[in-house]
DNA sequence: CGCGAAGTTGATCGGACTCAACGCCCGTGG
DNA sequence: CCACGGGCGTTGAGTCCGATCAACTTCGCG
């Protein structure tokens, strides 16, 4: 399951926060890391822990959770590949972190990673930029979720999940494959099951999208799904 | 209005990013950058404009903020003194930044600003922590935008102000004197301001606070006040 | 075939929004 | 001095949207 690194063929290499590296830094950076899969719905680093794990995400998509005491949780943000995995500079960690489909990372002592922050700073300013635009990203779905009706709040994610399933940037795809269940975009949004079904059957019924399966959105009417957004 | 650094007698030298400099690299650093005052209400950056600017908060606080369509705005942080203000790396800004009280800033280009991380790895590794910490807030706030009642949204946003109103760490004030508006609460919480005013009465009839004046509240019963929160 | 997970749909209820009126405070100006 | 007005906050009445509770379907899988 656990095993020694193998940068050669990662396929996130020129896109992750060691990018920055250079060739004999990486190889000594690989030293300290090694790779791990899990299987969809696998808990990865749990809320509260003592935070001494952090990992770069190769493949596979994950999600960021609080849970609340009744144990309901809300999903606060995903992991993309190439994405960082943990939270670094906290003696213990806020958020869950679980795989929503089958996911490949690589994971380091978080101690052995801020050191490395520290010696190598090309990597620091990579990872900056990421954290930066996590920041940007994560107020952007504080945003959303301050939008005061069902439909918009849908609409509103519809059009980013589009957006993030396009193959060029600024494109968008017409065909979108949720890897959530309706339970996780419940937990996203702020609303229950049951609403967003009805949600998407009144879409469904405007014109708007086609259910080609639960999980399989067509966006017909793309222009008139933006006009939703209060 | 506008005049050169006298970083000797800031009150924030010891803890905003800079202060990861030496003595010489911050007078260095200070000739690029520059005192501003702003008045309370004032908009110090626009959102969507070209983001050539950034800044240290040195007094006052600050709010970013998202304009929708229809003008209604939502309030997605605060920015406290000695905080990072803008959003580096970005061709231009998601978000319009405020002073909600009079405020004093420390201006900067941003790309000299860029150029002096680069130089500077401490002063990047310290603007990571804060990046990263920003991170956390945000997406805090996201799962508490994700509650889906009145009472808790609002027993959560009074905790975290008598949080951060504590002279020490890890402590609560038990009186808070609340720089907001309802209307900017409102903003913030994802409600409307009568939603606000009532749940504050029905909080006051039931003994958890007390309305000192509108904008001073006395938690009466903080043990209560957390248990609302589900 | 049975079972359970995921999703849909219906009926009902309650909480938050909407619209409206009113009180309070404070500055402005006669 | 009072009158007037505007910003801010509170309170009330009525409506509507989303939560809740419940039944049912569909699908995958042993």
């Amino acid at each position: 399951m656990s095993q020694a690194l193998q940068c050669d063929d990662c396929p996130v290499r020129d896109s992750a926060a060691c990018a920055a590296l250079s060739q004999e830094q990486r190889s000594e950076f690989a030293k300290i890391g090694r790779h791990h899969n899990f299987a969809a719905g696998a808990k990865i680093f749990d809320a509260g822990d003592d935070n001494r794990q952090c990992a770069t995400l190769i493949s596979g998509l994950l999600k960021v959770t609080q849970r609340s005491a009744d144990g309901t949780e809300r999903i606060v943000s995903f992991i993309h590949p190439a994405g960082f995995v943990g939270e670094l500079f906290a003696p213990s960690s806020h958020f869950e972190i679980a795989a929503l489909t089958e996911a490949q990372l690589c994971l380091f002592g978080r101690s052995e990673y801020e050191n490395a922050l520290k010696l190598w700073p090309d990597m620091a300013l990579s990872l900056l930029q990421r954290s930066v635009n996590e920041t940007t990203v994560a107020r952007e779905m504080a945003a959303l979720l301050g939008r005061r009706n069902a439909k918009s709040r849908i609409a509103a994610l519809l059009l980013i999940m589009a957006d993030a399933a396009a193959n060029r940037p600024c494109d968008r795809a017409d065909i979108i494959d949720l890897p959530l269940t309706r339970e996780e975009i419940a937990a996203l949004l702020g609303l229950t099951i049951e609403t967003i079904s009805r949600q998407f059957g009144a879409m469904e019924k405007d014109g708007l999208i086609l259910r080609e399966t639960p999980r399989r959105i067509r966006l017909v009417d793309p222009q008139r799904l933006t006009e939703l957004i209060e």
